[in-house]
DNA sequence: CATCCGACATTTT
DNA sequence: AAAATGTCGGATG
């Protein structure tokens, strides 16, 4: 049974009346029980309930009918009922045939809903079919749970009050939210007196909500309020203090709340909100109010590890070596103090706030830490101070209302959670109310206004980091809006920057922004941005005459608690003045102090390999292949094309075998239709290939591409692009898998038609095959090339043409040609092993190798005459001969 | 017309 | 569910 099936049996099995007696057995067929289990259940000899009346499948779930208006009591007698737990039962369910009540017994979620609307929530009960819906978050399931209810929270305030879910009223919803929230949690830390907000609920909120919204009001109304000007509002609203610190300054709405949604927010208050994690709980939280975000479920929320791998190295690791330094000395430690005071931290993609969050936290945990030694060494001077960290120094800018106000939230609570931390050690805490300075978010366009305006750049004592996660975006997924952002940051400084990703903005912004001044920058970002075409495209005009990158993470996958992450190799690159501190580069676990970070993240000299068109070195032009933007319809497989050759034989000599890079590396058999100009008179007499073109034109009508559109369609018959070669074809895979110690190439016959998947030398000599195959010609398409993931991404005007080959005698040619016949005859005998089986470094066999080696030695003799001794010196040499040769072409021209 | 890329897409384990 | 590994065609120069 699949997701689907389940939800259709939902749609099948409660559609009509509820009845008692069926209504467990279809449950039971919903979740695709046995027939034989089905009939036992039905006989009672499965059932295992210890109610009357009750149903239970051992391991699913346990079932009471509900008298009228009471499924909320019957849940409570399922929950509480011994066998639910004995015969260990997921969810319980208790409906009266109008409103239906469940919890899942294991994460503790609960659901309402009416009767009819039960086939809509089937995603609740795939756990009894044996699907997950959340992955258990390791760290702290509370906000996943947290999440979920607000967010039934919020879906049902929208329907009872559809106008609220319109654009105009986004930012008023948005703001009750992040209140609610904030009551949640105040009531549970001690904010506000335990339990004020759940008090105020069930004293005043009706039994189905139906005064909810009026309780609500003047509890709002009540905290926005000084005591001194409160008028009209209800005796028992006195409770609540006030709160203000911009959370309630601005108008107080509430909507009208629906007997379900009554029941979301008292489960929400019902919840422990103390153990939320502020750092994490914001990113969640925004997913409430996007459905966008909301389907992702916190996909794009930075980990703690990985903020700190960022805040880290940017100034933490510093300030620590600074503290340790004053260690033995109260005027030095002071001193300290002092300087973290002066420390703004401004992330200008702030989301729902991480970085800062986390950034407060940290600062305020190492202030702790020294206001702790000072008492220890210089007792008798109480600090007056209490916390010399300011909210008012952590700038953001968020482009959505919703993660802005949760971002403000958010940093109040993290205040709170450390002035907590500060009481537990020094036993005394300024009151929490009234809130002080909040944190200065913006809401606004991140790539529109100027920086300086969001964040003042810093005197002469303070001192600025920039630190986030901007968003990823390659160029074909911008939208015009995005494009226009792009246009705006870089237009007139910087060419070609259409086809950057959309992260590459805020490197650029930053590096203006701290140029000369006592800022750092560092973001998390895609690892595209420090490969390839972008790096010599984009990094002089970021690091210009004075940056220049002072630590580096390389390519890391990007992970983090959510159920499904996005799949990106990430890279995390941190800018600063030039200065006379080495620099950290971070690989995998290690990491080392170095004199040049490059932009390409390795270790070296600053060279830029820029792509061309033209050979450098002389080497034969390597072409694109056969480029189809057909939508398949020219393509067949192996199996089809026996078919279409058994009901029409002539059909065989318009079909071609045809190659990717699957083909080359799996071995796989396709085909396609080859037509010609010449042959399309011919061709189009066969129905099966009309079609075929039919189906071609058809599908480029509906290109964006006008070119596709227009020029194209009358040659349906035909690929976009067309290369063919007289005698054979050398191919070499565009992306492959980074794990093989050499890259894939081959040699077929001109019959063979090579898709674009393959760069490919036509009619080629076949010492290019010994070049390919080198682990020096690897290394250096690994550095300078684009990367798919970490995969490696051929490339010819990036790779091919750009790479360093010494002027090869004939003799060495043929020497060379020998040694590429020998690799390609040793694949041979090991038929029919494919090229991704040879290939694999844990089982590449040793005559394999042993023909890598000698060509390798064979090669390498030819630059240097010997072998190189590592890849490092192999890097070295190619670079000094690639920077020696632009120098070279420069002066000729 | 050629080519670079994918907060990916799809298959395999 | 996580790991492996390369399609396909839009977008850009």
């Amino acid at each position: 049974m699949n997701v689907v099936e389940v939800e259709e049996a939902f749609e099948r099995l409660f559609a009509g009346e509820f009845d008692p007696e069926v209504f467990p057995i279809a449950l039971a067929e919903a979740i695709g029980t046995s027939n034989a289990n089905i009939s036992k259940l039905k006989s009672g000899a499965m059932n295992r309930t210890d109610l009357p009346g009750g149903t239970l499948l051992n391991g699913k779930f346990h079932f009471f009918p509900a008298e009228e208006g009471k499924t909320e009591e019957a849940l409570e007698t399922l929950c509480g009922s011994k066998a639910t737990k004995t015969r260990k039962v997921r969810v319980a369910i208790s409906t009266d045939g109008t409103a239906v009540a469940a919890r899942d017994m294991k994460s503790g979620e609960a659901r309402f809903c009416d009767y009819a609307e039960l086939k809509n929530n089937f995603g609740f009960f795939l756990p009894l079919a044996g699907f997950e819906r959340f992955k258990a978050a390791d760290e702290n399931p509370v906000d996943i749970r947290a999440t979920s209810r607000l967010a039934k929270l919020y879906d049902a305030l929208i329907k009872a009050n559809p106008e609220w879910g319109k654009d105009d009223n986004r930012h008023v919803m948005n703001q009750f939210m992040t209140r609610i929230v904030f009551c949640l949690f105040a009531e549970d830390t001690g904010i506000l007196s335990d339990n004020l907000f759940a008090r105020c609920l069930t004293d005043y909120g009706g039994n189905a909500g139906e005064t909810a919204q009026d309780a609500i009001l003047a509890a709002f109304t009540a905290m926005a309020t000084s005591s001194d000007k409160r008028h009209d509002l209800p005796k028992w609203a006195d409770d609540f203090p006030y709160v203000n610190g911009g959370l309630f300054a601005e108008g107080i709405a509430v909507p009208i709340f629906s007997r379900t949604a009554f029941q979301y927010l008292k489960e929400a208050a019902g919840m422990d909100w103390k153990e939320i994690n502020p750092d994490i709980f914001g990113s969640m939280i925004q997913s409430i109010a996007d459905p966008k975000a909301r389907s992702e479920l916190g996909m794009h929320y930075t980990s703690v590890p990985n903020i700190l791998k960022v805040i880290g190295p940017l100034f933490l690791d510093d300030l620590d070596e600074a503290i340790d330094k004053a260690w033995t000395k109260a005027s030095a430690l002071r001193a300290v103090l002092q300087r973290i005071s002066k420390i703004r931290v401004f992330d200008p993609a702030c989301g729902s706030g991480n970085f800062l969050v986390v950034s407060y936290r940290e600062l305020r945990d190492r202030e702790i830490r020294i206001l702790k030694r000072l008492e220890e060494i210089d007792p008798g001077h109480a600090m007056e101070m209490f916390s010399s960290v300011s909210l008012s120094n952590f700038h953001g800018i968020e482009i959505t209302d919703f993660a802005a106000e949760t971002a403000k939230l958010a940093l109040f609570i993290a205040e709170y959670q450390a002035n907590a931390r500060f009481a537990d050690v020094f036993g005394r805490m300024p009151p929490a109310l009234p809130l002080r300075d909040g944190g200065h978010i913006v809401c606004d366009n991140a790539l529109r206004v100027n920086w300086d305006a969001v964040c003042p750049p810093p005197d002469l004592v303070e001192e600025v980091y920039i630190a986030g996660n901007p968003p990823f975006l390659g160029s074909t997924y911008q939208t015009k809006e995005q494009k226009a952002d792009l246009a705006h940051v870089f237009k007139g400084d910087v060419k070609n920057f259409a086809a950057f990703d959309f992260v590459a903005a805020w490197f650029f912004k930053a590096s203006r922004y701290l140029e000369g001044r006592t800022v750092r920058a560092a973001f998390v970002s895609t690892n595209s941005i420090c490969q390839g075409y972008s790096v010599a495209a984009l990094w002089p005009h970021v690091l210009g005459r004075h940056l220049e990158i002072g630590f580096a993470h390389k390519d890391f996958k990007w992970r983090n608690n959510a159920s499904s992450n996005a799949a990106v190799i990430c890279s995390i690159v941190g800018l600063r003045n030039q200065g006379a501190s080495r620099k950290r580069l971070f690989i995998g676990d290690t990491t080392s102090l170095v004199d040049n970070i490059n932009p390409y993240l390795v270790n070296g000299p600053t060279v830029y390999v820029h792509g061309t068109r033209h050979g450098m070195f002389g080497l034969p032009a390597m072409d694109y292949g056969n480029k189809p933007v057909e939508g398949g319809h020219l393509i067949v497989d192996e199996t089809t094309r026996s078919r279409l050759i058994e009901e029409e034989p002539e059909l065989s000599k318009f079909l071609r075998p045809f190659m990717g890079s699957q083909e080359i590396t799996k071995g796989f058999q396709r085909y396609c239709f080859w037509i010609t100009d010449e042959t399309v008179s011919d061709a189009l007499q066969f129905p099966e290939i009309r079609e075929r073109v039919e189906s071609v034109r058809s599908f480029r009508a509906e290109s964006p591409d006008a070119y596709v559109r227009e020029k194209l369609l009358p040659l349906s018959y035909r690929f976009k692009q067309v290369f063919t070669s007289k005698s054979h074809a050398i191919l070499v895979p565009r992306v492959t898998s980074e794990r093989r110690p050499y890259l894939p190439v081959e040699r077929v016959g001109a019959d063979v038609i090579s898709s674009d998947l393959n760069q490919v030398l036509y009619d080629a000599p076949d010492w290019c095959i010994a070049l390919i195959a080198s682990k020096l010609h690897l290394v250096w398409i690994a550095t300078v090339c684009g990367k798919l993931k970490s995969d490696f991404r051929y490339s010819n005007t990036l790779g091919w043409n750009t790479f360093p080959v010494p002027a090869f005698t004939d003799k060495q040619k043929s020497a060379l040609e020998e040694s590429a016949r020998e690799i390609l005859l040793v694949r041979a005998d090991h038929h029919p092993k494919t090229i991704a089986q040879l290939y694999d470094p844990d089982k590449m066999p040793d005559d394999l190798r042993q023909a890598h080696r000698r060509n390798d030695k064979l090669l390498e003799s030819m630059y240097i005459g010997r072998p190189f001794r590592n890849d490092t010196e192999r890097l070295e040499y190619l670079f000094k001969r690639y920077a020696d040769r632009v120098a070279e072409l420069k002066k000729g021209a």
